[in-house]
DNA sequence: CTAGGGTTAG
């Protein structure tokens, strides 16, 4: 048995697995020993040498499969590439149900969580309950987490609000829930209900989940604040969390801060480390470090990835280093790292702002898998600055074809139009809109004033303040009119709809953020806003007048990369 | 006839 065991431990690939197995079958050893045919069948149902239809024809040559046995099949189904197979295999187990244990039900989860099976989900939860595996904590954690993942937030809270003891876990797992889903506001909540109300100690996963909510919020002091708690409770030992600290910092707008954590690391750094930090640089549009780092980063023992050059090629895109792109680009085959389609968006986008339309479309065109919505977006964006009326017609058509519904879609083709004066077409794609049930994103900012968010949505005036804010605006317009400005409205699609209101488009989340900063900070306080879409074109040209006429340095995060305004200019140079 | 299950960065 233990030669056995040790053989076992040998079996590194599955031939050697078959070569064992094959003894064990001749020697008519094999059903002898149930223990050694679930080791046998965890090894080619797990990874690394997981082979899942072996594993499953080993299965059904048991004549009475053992709980243990059926477990090693769901799990190893679960991580694979089909885990809707694990739900199937799960529910053939339960007409058997005295087989399920608590684990058979949390590799089952798993799998809905993997397979995004809300229903199912649901479905497991009752059986839990039913098999009297209710009271188990790692399993409501696992069911939590589910629900979270699936995307029902709302079950994810019951399930936590109706565990009788919470542990840490519990805890995390909610916390980061909610980052993920979107939710950053009530991740920092219940991060801050969990280390002061409940006295828990938040461990080095907790600070994963309120990092990426501060980083989502661009929430910079209580970033910094679990910052000091990460260097005073060492948790800055686990790479992972320094990673978390780095996108923190770059994403609230100090690429500088975040490059002083990368580089004072006291752990190894690891892939992901770089592409961040390489990341980061990119969002600033700093492309020179970027492409330093990026350099580096094949000097040292770690290989570049898909996403290293993806971040690389954004850095060259915000830069307006086009030849750079391209080269990098081009060298990607070499490196053996096959181009996706974020990779080609990217050149599409680099050589469309440089005015290369017809390169880019020839991209479009040479790529090997489908092109998807945004190659066309993006060549319909670059169409528009270059008033290229042919390629944005014939993007526009793809968009059709693939059925957009983007407002951003109409908009840009309509502007094309209005910029030739063409308002026959304009009215023709207005009606189009309202045919298709044309749906708008809505646009949203946040600002942090003294630790606390605030979240403007266009047109708002559900702040407090927003008379004073309001106000506010109109003094600014009329103060940088002074200056020459002049809104443009050539560029604007108006009566989108009868409901839209008309403030969306003169109050735009944007412009109330930096109004509600230049009532509510010092005189000299640099004001930071993060927005969820795109900044537009008109809110550039304010906000950069306001920066020279307010004397006031303004950092905006857009969905893409960093605004820093200043003096009246901004670190994007016109460019992005 | 053992242990194996929960939260985790780009």
């Amino acid at each position: 048995m233990a030669s056995l065991d040790s053989l076992l431990q040998k079996c590194t690939s599955l031939t050697s697995i078959k070569q064992l197995q094959a003894h064990l079958l001749t020697s008519g050893k094999f059903q002898f020993y149930p223990s050694l045919t679930t080791i046998l069948l965890e090894r080619c149902a797990l990874s690394p040498v997981a082979n899942l239809p072996y594993a499953t024809a080993l299965f059904r040559h048991l004549q009475n499969p053992s709980t243990n046995q059926w477990n090693a099949v769901v799990r190893g189904l679960a991580q694979s590439l089909q885990p809707t197979q694990a739900i199937a295999w799960y529910k053939t187990m339960s007409q058997a149900s005295q087989k399920i244990d608590a684990l058979t039900c949390s590799f089952a989860l798993k799998a809905c969580a993997r397979a995004l099976a809300f229903s199912e989900a649901m479905q497991i939860h009752s059986q839990i309950v039913q098999f009297g595996f209710g009271a188990d904590v790692l399993l409501r954690t696992t069911l939590l987490d589910v629900y979270a993942k699936v995307g029902d937030l709302g079950f994810a809270q019951k399930v936590f609000d109706e565990m009788g003891q919470r542990d840490i876990a519990c805890w995390n797992a909610l916390i980061s829930g909610l980052a993920q889903g979107n939710r950053p506001t009530e991740a920092i909540a219940l991060f801050q209900r969990m280390s002061e109300e409940e006295g828990l100690k938040p461990n080095e996963v907790t600070v994963l989940g309120a990092l990426s909510a501060c980083s989502q919020l661009g929430a910079l002091k209580r970033g910094e604040k679990i910052h000091a708690y990460i260097m005073d409770e060492k948790l800055d030992m686990h790479v992972i969390v320094c990673n978390a600290v780095i996108d923190m910092y770059a994403k609230c707008g100090f690429e500088d801060k975040a490059y002083w954590v990368f580089e004072n690391m006291k752990c190894g750094k690891n892939l992901i480390t770089w592409n961040t930090m390489i990341m980061a640089f990119a969002m600033h549009g700093n492309g020179d470090k970027a492409l330093e780092l990026f350099g580096q980063m094949d000097k040292s023992e770690v290989c570049p990835d898909a996403v290293s050059y993806l971040a690389a090629l954004c850095a060259c895109n915000h830069a307006g280093l086009v030849a750079d792109g391209v080269r990098l680009f081009n060298s990607m085959a070499g490196h053996g790292v096959a181009p996706n389609v974020k990779h080609y968006g990217t050149v599409v986008d680099l050589l469309g702002r440089a005015g290369r339309i017809q390169e880019a479309y020839e991209i479009i065109n040479s790529m090997p898998m489908f092109p998807d919505v945004v190659l066309w977006q993006t060549l319909l964006g670059a169409s528009k600055t270059y008033r290229n009326v042919e390629m944005a017609e014939l993007a526009s058509r793809k968009l059709i074809e693939l059925g957009s519904k983007g407002c951003g879609d109409f908009v840009l083709l309509s502007n094309v139009y209005a910029a030739h004066e063409r308002w026959d077409d304009v009215g023709r794609v207005r009606e189009a809109m309202k045919k298709r049930d044309v749906k708008k994103i809505p646009g949203f900012g946040y600002i942090e004033v003294e630790g606390v968010i605030h979240k403007f949505v266009n047109g708002d005036q559900s702040h407090t303040n927003w008379r004073e804010i309001y106000a506010k605006l109109d003094e600014i317009m009329f103060r940088i009119k002074a200056y020459g400005y002049a809104a443009k409205t050539n560029n604007v699609l108006h009566d989108i709809g009868e409901e839209e209101k008309e403030n969306a488009l003169s109050y735009p989340c944007e412009k109330l953020a930096v109004a509600f900063g230049l009532i509510s900070t010092n005189e000299g306080t640099p004001i930071q806003v993060i927005k969820n879409l795109r900044i537009c074109e008109d809110c550039h040209v304010v906000i950069k007048l306001i920066s020279k006429v307010y004397n006031r340095e303004i950092i905006v995060r857009d969905r893409a990369r960093f605004h820093r305004f200043k003096e009246g200019l901004c670190s994007c140079r016109d460019y992005w």
